[in-house]
DNA sequence: AATGAATGAGTTTTCATTCAT
DNA sequence: TATGAATGAAAACTCATTCAT
């Protein structure tokens, strides 16, 4: 299996830091196999073209990004602890890499189509789990009653991608961590009951 | 001045047509220049180069866009109704033209980074709109007294914009304009005082 | 009309040129147009690729070598006389410009099987010239009447072809147009009624 | 002694088969390993490069057609016996094995000039075949006196080549082996002498 | 002002060959 | 002997931009 052997991992990360130091239309294949060490061709061995490069840093960095998102979750116990549990992951996740937060909100993006369509499959587990967490917060009735889970999902997702992409572009000059406590309550005094 | 010679427009309104249809990456010099009907060297004359016809479709489509949005706004009395109309304006200019929505929702986002910088630049002036909006509404005692403006008004926009891509992406086969209602709710829900 | 402007001719003639000298394979395309004195983008404004330069070269020339050895063979009145015109043409035609002769006869053969088959409709009128002779000769009485025209066809191009082959494979240091009587006859001979 | 070992003639048989199948540009030399059941890398233990691999394979397969045409010319006594006999071998055994035919007639003159070069090497055994024949034949009696051996031998060689050809380029369809008679009768007309 | 033919820089990908194991 | 992962040179083609008319 391709992913077991190193050349693999080395080649991602390559992939990271030349894309988020020179751009996607800057990172020519050439400039990542010397990031990574190997030779132009190598690249070829573990990936099917310039674009697969791309779909698999996206589906290695989000899955991990997921996953850990998931893990943390599962230790609370209320929808509104879980929602604010993954707003933090979010934001801190991608806080804490400069590179990655670079390449997901802004070079992935420049992508074409096709490329696009494949970023949103990798994306649609992170997005049922903030449906799940809606659902389930309507269940114990933490949340309202009448909220339309794919709005509230599309509201909690773009809120927070647009203050990470806010911030990036803004050259990670402030501190978004310091922010997670009004952007969860922004959020959740859109959704939860008033008592 | 430039902009009142009639090609001009021909070849603006040409760039919306070809980058909707074609995608960013399909959409060469030489084809904007057989849509408008002019060829291929008219369109420097107009045009500084390429990019320059891109950001160029920004500003007059989004001038444009902002204009109709304030003007509806100014009619409005309370920051509350200013809002709703803001996003209700959103997202109905937008619906009701596919074209555009295609091309600033995904199509110009796939550009290189000086180009979204410019963007950005267009954008400010909307942003502005919304940020007074929120002091409006802070001061007249509609809004909560502790929010944070920025953060706000990224939620605002984020929220809006997200839901106008994933329709777009979805080929805009749902009816957007219907929830229009609901998704002012939800925003001003998180930002309203409590009564 | 393509073909009229005079860059066409001069990148068709710079291509026999370069592909003699060099080979098909040592034959890229920036070196024809280099040869040709135009751009290396230049080519593809005439030619859809490198392989469309090999069958227009093809084409073109062979166009004016059927044309002319039709020209020629219409001023003789007997089968018998037309099939010596038509090999004395094919020979002399060939021997009198090497490096079309070194195309035709090596360099294009080097090509893949799609490029051998649009070769090969280009000959068909040649070999119909061919066929035609034949028949008329059997109907006039001049060749025996019981010939199969394809095999004859066969004996007939293959004979001559091959003449050129090995002619231009040792260089064309020995002299071709001598032997064409030679040639004639011993073609003639197979096919003509003994009296 | 290199040709002894087994992986040799397995690696040879392989080549012909992908080399057929594939056509000459579409086989590549790991494609010829995978086929022969070795590693790439092993192809290089027995060959000196790609091309030795498929001067190796003309050398290999023609040594046997030669070997075998030779063997069976010895069994007959005239020289009009013995070369319809090499008209008969010729066409027989190109004719039992597709495979080999097409590689022979089509994918090695695809070849560079080079190796062309070589392939005339391990033909010219088989052109002296021939040229002996029609000496013997001229000292019987049984040829003409006045003929010149090259030509008549690149006559021979040519008709029965370019008959083998398009057949093949026919992709096979048609019985090659039926005309042989005509064939034969054709190509003796032209060089015996006439009672 | 308008044209459109010409330019040429720039990049992904393939594949014969090597060599450490 | 045999392997097969790694190498890296090499070339066709696109398209934004120019400039002579």
């Amino acid at each position: 299996m391709k992913s077991n052997r190193p050349k693999y991992h080395q080649i991602i990360d390559a992939a990271v830091r030349v894309i988020a130091e020179n751009g996607y239309h800057g990172s020519q294949v050439s400039k990542i196999a010397k990031a990574a060490g190997v030779a132009d061709g190598t690249i070829y061995l573990y990936f099917k073209n310039k674009e697969d490069i791309l779909v698999t840093v996206f589906q290695e960095k989000m899955g991990q990004f997921i996953e850990r998102t998931i893990d943390e979750i599962n230790n609370r116990k209320t929808a509104i602890d879980k929602l604010a549990t993954l707003i933090e992951m979010h934001i801190k996740q991608l806080s804490s890499n400069h590179h990655l937060a670079i390449v997901t909100q802004l070079e992935l993006r420049q992508s074409n189509y096709d490329l696009r369509i494949q970023i949103n499959q990798v994306l649609k587990p992170y997005l049922t789990v903030i449906d799940n967490i809606i659902k389930e917060g309507m269940e114990e009735g933490g949340f309202r009653e009448d909220l339309k889970v794919p709005l509230v999902r599309q509201m909690i997702f773009g809120t927070v991608d647009e203050m990470v992409t806010n911030w990036v572009m803004k050259e990670c000059k402030y501190d978004l961590i310091g922010e997670i406590p009004l952007i969860s309550e922004l959020i959740l005094n859109g959704i939860c009951q008033k008592e």
